[in-house]
Order: C-alpha cells, then structure tokens, then sequence
DNA sequence: ATGTAAACTTAGAACTACGTTG
DNA sequence: CAACGTAGTTCTAAGTTTACAT
C-alpha cells in the first residue's frame, strides 16, 4: 500500500516512514494467503542467544533521507578501542563466529514470498514440544507450569480482586485525609519544584501533620506471614494519638508507643501497618550534607605535560584536566576511542584558550593542536607512582589512614530519619574526571565539571540545621520537601542529568520501595490471564496503533524487554528497547522465527532466536513493511507513555518494567520448585542448583558482563590442572598394576589406558612442567631461606646447598625417563597396595570432578552476570524461603549487603517455608 | 496530547577485600 | 604465607516512570 506517511490519525513517532493507520480485513487476508504453509513451531524462546560475532555490520544504514534521527548501522559495530597491544578482532565479547544466518531479511518480509517452505530452522525443533498455546521463555515444559499454576492462581485472583475492589472503595478515599487540602500554597507539590529554589518562596505553613493518616483505616489486615512477626513487635502505630501538628513535627513520638524498645533498635516496618498515603515519606529529617572531593593538587614541578617534545605548564585548571586524561592512560578502551579523544581534546583546547594557552619553557605560547603530539605520559608515570607507593606502604600506615578517614565520613554516612537513625548512600560528590559514557556514546570523554556547592540543593527538615556549605560557598538552595527522599542533588554538566544523594539500600525507605515493588509484580499473578487474553485478541485488531500496542506487550511478556523510550540519538548511545525497536533489530524467518539482535541498555548486546506466535510473526512482518526500511522504527504508533498508560489500566501502578520483574521472579520461583527432592543433596550442591536457576533468570534478563582478559588463560590453567589431576590418576592405576600385574586382567586393559584427551606428547610437555614447578619450588624455598638468615645476621647457605636440594629434580627427570621408557610406574609410598591405589583414585577423580564441575561452572557464567538479577528482580523471599526449605544458611545466597538490604523479607517471612511469590 | 523536569530503579565496570591454596 | 582469583562494594551511567507545564 504506497506510501502511508500521510494519514490523520497522529504518529506516535514521526521519524521514517509509517504505517498505515488501519489494517483492512483484506490486507489481514492477504498476509494468510501469502502466508508460508509451513507449520509453525511452537511459540516460546529458543535459548539460542549469545553467539555471533558482532563485528561490523555489512549494512551501513541507508538512512532515508527525511529521518531526522540519524540510524547507524544499528548494531555490531562496536568500535574496538581495544587493548592496544594484541588487539585481537574487536569483537568485544570475546570469540563468537557470526551466525550465518545469510539473512534473508529483507526480504523476506515483503511480497511474501514462501520462501523456505517448510524447513525449520534448527532453533526451533530445540524448543521441541507442540504445545502450541501457553508457553514461557524457559522452554515449554516450565511453560506448561506455569500456564496451569497461572490459569488457577488467576481464577481466584479474579475474585479476591472484584470482591476487594469494592471494599476499597468505600473506605479508603476518605482516608485520605485531605488536610493536604486546605494546605494553602502548595507546599509541596507532588514534584517539580524547580530545584529548590522555590524553596524559599514557601511559605511555612504547619506541615499538616500527615501522621493522621497512619492511625485512619488499618483496615489493611498484615499479611499473615506477617502475623506472628508482629505479635512480638506490634507496633501499634494506632495508637498515636496527638499529632497536634506541630508538637510531632521534631519530637520523636517513639515516647508513646515506640516499641522499638531499644531506641536505635531496627525499625521493624514490615511488621506496621500499610500507609495507605505514602507520598509523604518523612515527617522530620536531619543529615550532614554531602562530602566534596579534595581540592586538585597541582603536580610537582618536574611532571609535565609534554607536547611536541618540550615541556609545557598549563594553568592550573587546564592542568587538572590534563591529568584527568594523563591518569587514565592505561584504559586503551578509552584513550583510543576516537570520540573519547576528540571530546576530551576539544574540551582541553577551551580549558586552554579560557586560561592563558599552554607555555614553554620560556613563556612563550605553545600552539596546542594537535592531540597527538600530546605526551602524557610523564603525568601518567607519577600517578602510577604514586598508587604504587600507596599501596607498597605499610599495613599500620594504611589503616591509620583508612581510620582517619572514616572519622572524616562518619558524620555523613548516616542521617536522621523521623528520628530513626539510617544510612546514607552516596554522600560524596562525584569528583570531576572524563565522562565514560557506555558503547557509542557521543559525550564519551567531555569534561565533567568539579562540583560546586552553589550547584547543590539540600533538601533537609523544616527544623534541621541545615549543613554548612564549604566556607566562603553556599548552597545553591535549601528545600524542606517531604515528598522527596533526596537529602542533596544537584545536576551534571556533561548530559545535564541530575544526581541525587539518597539512603542506602538497607534504609527504610528504600527496602518499603523494594518491597512495594515485588508486591506490585505479585498482583500482576492476578492479572495476567486477562491481559495475556486482551492482547491476544488485539494482536489481530484493526486499529494499527493497538495491534502494534499488542505486539510490543507479547514482546515484553515473552521475552522481558524493557519499555523502551525514545533517546535523543545526537547526544545519547544508540541503544533500544521494545517500543524503540527498529527495522534492522528484528529479522523474520518463515514461518514463525523472530531474531532480536540490537543494543539495548548500557550499549549491552541483545541477541536472540526465538519462536512467536505465528500472528505476532505476522504483525512485525507487516510493522516493516516497505517502504520501511532501516532506520524506521517498527512500533511507529506507540510509545512508552502510551502503552503504560493502557497497562495502568488493568492495574493500577502497572508499566512495562514490571513485567521483567514478574518475569523473573516468577521463572525464579518455578525453576526454585523443581528443585523438590534435592533436599539430602550437600550443601554446596544445594548452592549451585539455586545458582543454576539465577542464572536462568539472569539470561532471561539479559544481563551480561564483559569477560576480562585473563579468564581465557584461567580457564586453560584451570583445564591444565584437571588434567594433571588425570595424569596422576592414570600414574596410580600404573602402579597399581606395578603391584598386581594380574589386575590388567581383571580390570581390562582400558582401565590402564590413558585418558583420550592426553597422548604422550602432553604426558611429556607435562612432566616437563612438573619438573620445572618443584625446581622452581625449591629454588625459591632456599632464597627465602637465605634471605632469612641474612636478616638475621647469619651466613647465607652457599650455591653447593641448593644443589644438593635440587637433587630431587634430577630424580624426578630420571623417573619420567624410565617410565617413558618401560612404559610402566614403579610403585611409591610404603608398603604399597592396589587398595591403597584404589582409594588414591577415588580422591583423585573427587578432586577432577569438582573441577570439572567448577570449570564448566566458569565457563557457562563467564558472560552472565547473576548479580543484577539476584539484588534487583528475584523476590528476596524467594530466597529466603529455599534456604529454610533445604537448610541452607542464607549467607550463602546473600552477602552481608544483601542480607542487610533484604533484611524486611529475612524477617517477615523467617522460617514460614510455605510463603509463595 | 506532548514535551520536559524530576525522581527513582537498574546496570556493568572498576576498585577493594578477602578467602583459598599452592 | 604470599599470591592469586574471586566475591563483594563502590561508583556512576543509563534506564523507566511520574507529574507538571504548555
């Protein structure tokens, strides 16, 4: 249908070319028609992700004229700033051949054509299973669970939902408790509020006490988990009865009713009632401020810059920003970043002509244009000298150091929060540097600007001493809004974004946010079949912008994309997500076999074959219809706002993001409850099964991290010791037969064979090893034995001594020799047994399974990162509940931060196994 | 509606501490 | 008992979402 681009109904995004505003029946037809014949798979996710290389991309984007925003090469790229040095292919993520997936996308998404016919592509038979419904990105079987758990959860959702609904209604509004009303001036309006500096204008009307609000309706029953918490702690947060205004407003009301009996004792929130207003979130709050970073300390006098051969001095502004660049030489992955350098260096240039230009010896002006014949590396040196000295220094220095320090930050790491005492996260300023903006990110390199407090708002109680700015400076403003959790904030120079200074991840606030956050995704168990069956049913609507709306929550559901908003592709990386998808991330093979491959957040690689419904196949086929073509987006009428706005209307507070955290908590608790029956395995085996299911859920979510360098060689020594293992294992067999020779008989002969993956040729290069280890071993022994005896004022052992014990060397070499030779072991030890070998064996294949176990271990997680998932979308409880089930410590799953963080699902749900997600 | 400021969560890399093991 | 690797922390960039302004 020629061209689109002009219709009436409004564009959610107006770069490219766009769809038509309304699919006929007969376009609908047409595509059936047209359609493969082939069968098609099974919906569902075909873990076929990782792999292909992701060097350039052979399309250069063709931008289409009009775009206004500019489309790059969409992927691959990765403009390898390696390692200078070796600098192998540039792919960053280590090795992976492109996948030939000779592409045929484009065209196969225009006439229609069958193209081929009914040949699967092999990812797809992997997913196996005809189930053709529901399904699940884990593979069908754990699809079929949850299908089943789901339908029933849902019915009964159902009812609870309607029947709660209505109770709701009738209480709650009320509870509101206006008194926000007759408030006058907006004291605190939601948000906005320019920086603080309307602050000032406010005026102070009596902070209505929003505590009445805390005695309204407790209607809310805790969850019963909760309940035997809260015999013992009850809180009774009723009962505070005053709230004349002001008089709570600074007084901790604990006098009344506080439990908390030992006043600094751990506020047991879980166990309170539920707010029902928790847009307030303090009544009082008292902190320190923030920690600015030390002054720049200019370089000595005999560490220059260089350029063009000859020293130079700079301004002492411009040489701070010298040595920004001069300290971080090492980091190739910058320094030789095209944009890095260009930002930097024209960032240098103006710091430069601003100053006074850079001076030879003799005060003359140096012309300085020309990145190249910078010379940084004095600078670098006297870093690196410097770092080395501080860490060379002695251990008391060090922790004197590390004292003073702490006694510089106590008074900042913690504030004041209606009266209870918590912890403040990221109380220092970031100190001024080079920004590292992730992959292709335009700004990478600029200056980022020291911080000045004229720049930092503070946003502290009515009544707190407000924190004294640096002498001679002040703050840019002081706010008093207790709808904010910020204690500072203040706004960045390079992107302009802002920064805030907020609690840690164990305050109070943060883990009620946590915690609200997993109870949101719980609900959306209640509400899912619906919206599975709405979208289902719109994925054929014949409204465009709802069909794309469908198609884009099928992909978000399936496969946990994120939201996707629109970026500003001028000053930001290029990266996407769902509702930014372009023509390029998603290729089409017949007949129901969608490739993701796109950059998404952090620049990190998405790739990934998966099998869709075939009509979600058939409306991404239509999205990139000609004339569309790279650069276009494929949702061209939706947006974030839009599709959240349409979520939030199944569920209040529902957006797309809460869908990853469903997803992922939900396959958490799936993949934990097929773990019943492992329950007489060993601890650390325990540990690993749950480790496997983090890692499920992290690949789910597509959270990677960059294999360092070394891991390579690690996993070759790793491998290397493995088989030593299986050499010395094939050695004591040999002796064993040393001592019985009839056991070649009784065994086989295969039982003495050795190990298909070493020949002779390793067994030598081996030997060799070994041979040159104990030299080395006892060589060192006997230096550091001198070394002591020198220190103490005695005579060193002469170079006669060290020979004599280096003899064993010259023994072990012969008995290699005489092994190769006789192809046969002598047998060692005393009194030596085939029993005594035996048992050798045993431990010996121990050792090589747990490293076998270890190194494949290594190997599947190189690239995953279980991190992320485990801190920020695996229900904690989750955890907590398997670690009582299988009894297991919890500090094996969560480190001390963590048990910190999660400590509200450590206690509310404690012991109680029977807590489900 | 749309654009934008603001606020908060999520994310991997860099740095540091710490336990293991040769 | 140092050296090494890894696990844990810190840092700050990069997302999402919300609400206000227009």
């Amino acid at each position: 249908m020629s061209d689109s681009s002009d219709d009436d109904v409004p564009l959610a995004r107006t770069n490219g070319h766009a769809s038509a505003p309304t699919i006929s029946k007969a376009t609908d037809r047409a595509m059936d028609r047209a359609a493969s014949k082939a069968r098609p798979a099974p919906p569902g996710l075909s873990i076929r992700n990782g792999p292909v290389a992701y060097d350039s991309m052979e399309i250069d984007s063709t931008p289409n004229g009009t775009v206004k925003r500019k489309s790059r090469s969409s992927i691959g790229q990765s403009i390898n700033y390696k390692d200078g040095s070796d600098s192998d292919d540039g792919a960053p993520l280590a090795k992976r051949q492109k996948a030939s997936r000779k592409d045929e996308s484009d065209s196969d998404d225009q006439p229609i054509a069958r193209k081929n016919g009914g040949k699967l592509p092999p990812s797809i038979r992997e997913t196996g299973d005809t189930s053709d419904d529901d399904d699940e990105p884990l593979g069908t079987h754990l699809a079929k669970q949850k299908a089943d758990i789901e339908k029933t959860a849902a019915k009964e959702a159902k009812a609870i939902r309607s029947s709660a609904a209505k109770a709701k209604k009738a209480t709650p509004k009320k509870t509101a408790v206006k008194d926000e009303s007759d408030d006058e001036p907006p004291a605190k309006p939601k948000k906005r509020q320019s920086n603080g500096v309307s602050s000032s204008a406010k005026k102070t009307n009596g902070v209505k006490k929003e505590d009445s609000d805390s005695d309204a309706p407790i209607a809310k029953k805790g969850k019963k988990a909760t309940l035997k918490a809260a015999a013992k702690a009850t809180p009774t947060a009723k009962g505070k009865a005053t709230t004349t205004k002001k008089a709570a407003k600074f007084e901790k009301e604990e006098s009344k009713d506080s439990d908390d009996e030992g006043q600094e004792e751990e506020y047991r929130w879980w166990d309170a009632p539920k707010k029902e207003d928790d847009s307030v979130k303090w009544t009082t709050l008292e902190h320190n401020g923030v920690i600015f970073p030390p002054a720049y300390e200019p370089l000595p006098k005999n560490v220059k810059l260089y350029y063009d051969g000859q020293p130079v001095n700079l301004h002492i502004e411009a040489e701070e920003v010298a040595t920004f660049f001069g300290s971080m030489l090492h980091s190739t992955q910058n320094i030789e970043n095209p944009v890095f350098c260009k930002n930097f260096f024209n960032d240098f240039k103006d710091i430069l002509k601003k100053t006074g230009g850079a001076k030879n010896e003799s005060g003359s002006r140096v012309d300085v244009k020309d990145l190249k014949k910078l010379d940084f590396t004095k600078i670098f040196d006297y870093y690196q000298d410097i770092s080395n000295a501080k860490k060379a220094r002695p251990a008391a220095e060090k922790k004197a150091e590390k004292a003073e320090k702490d006694k510089l930050e106590a008074p900042y790491m913690f504030c004041k929060w209606d009266g209870r005492k918590e912890k403040v996260g990221n109380f220092r300023v970031e100190p001024p540097g080079l920004f590292r903006g992730r992959g292709e990110h335009p700004k990478t390199g600029t200056v980022k600007k020291r911080v000045m407090p004229e720049q930092v708002t503070i946003n502290i109680g009515k009544g707190a001493k407000v924190p004294e700015p640096p002498a001679g400076h002040k703050w840019k403003a002081v706010q008093h809004d207790n709808k904010a959790t910020w204690l500072a904030m203040w706004q960045e120079n390079v992107n302009g974004n802002y920064k805030y200074v907020m609690l840690a991840a164990n305050s109070t606030v943060k883990g009620q946010a946590d915690f609200k956050k997993f109870e949101k995704a719980r609900e959306l168990k209640k509400h899912i079949d619906r919206i599975r069956a709405d979208y289902t049913k719109e994925l054929k609507s014949e409204v465009m912008a709802d069909r794309q709306r469908a198609t884009a929550m099928y992909l978000i559901d399936r496969f946990a994309l994120r939201a996707g908003n629109e970026k500003d592709t001028d000053n930001e990386a290029e990266t996407v997500g769902c509702c930014s998808l372009k023509f390029e991330h998603v290729t089409l093979q017949e007949p129901n076999t969608v490739i993701f491959d796109f950059l998404g957040k952090d620049s990190i690689r998405f790739y990934n074959e998966v099998t869709v419904e075939r009509q979600v196949f058939k409306n991404l086929k239509m999205f990139k219809k000609p004339p569309k073509e790279d650069g276009d987006d494929i949702f061209d009428r939706l947006n974030t706002t839009q599709l959240n706005k349409h979520l939030s209307s199944y569920m209040p507070g529902l957006t797309a993001k809460v869908f990853r955290t469903y997803n992922a908590s939900f396959t958490m608790s799936q993949l934990l409850q097929e773990l019943e029956g492992n329950n007489e395995k060993s601890i650390p085996e325990k540990i690993k099964l749950y480790n496997d299911c983090n890692r499920k859920v992290a690949i789910l979510c597509n959270h990677k991290r960059t294999v360092g360098a070394g891991h390579e060689v690690q996993m070759e020594k790793l491998g290397d010791r493995i088989k030593g293992l299986k050499y010395q294992k094939w050695r004591n067999k040999m002796m064993m037969l040393d001592v019985d020779p009839k056991l070649k008989k009784k065994k086989g002969a295969e039982f003495f064979e050795l190990d298909a993956d070493m020949n002779e040729e390793w067994v030598k290069q081996h030997q060799k090893f070994l041979v040159e280890e104990l030299k080395a071993k006892i060589t060192k022994k006997f230096e550091k034995d001198n070394e002591k005896l020198q220190s103490e004022g005695q005579a060193t052992m002469p170079e006669k001594e060290l020979k004599e014990r280096l003899k064993p060397v010259a023994e072990l070499e012969a008995k290699h020799k005489k092994e190769n030779k006789t192809k046969k072991v002598e047998a060692e030890g005393k009194d030596p047994s085939a029993e005594k070998f035996t048992a050798t064996i045993k431990k010996l294949d121990d050792r090589i399974k747990t490293l076998e176990l270890q190194s494949a271990d290594r190997e599947g997680n190189k690239e995953v990162a279980l991190g992320t998932s485990k801190i920020n979308y695996i229900d904690p409880r989750l955890t907590v509940v398997f670690a009582a089930k299988f009894n297991v410590p919890i500090e094996k799953f969560f480190s001390k931060t963590l048990r910190d963080k999660f400590n509200w699902a450590i206690q509310s749900v404690g012991g109680d196994s029977t807590w489900e997600f």
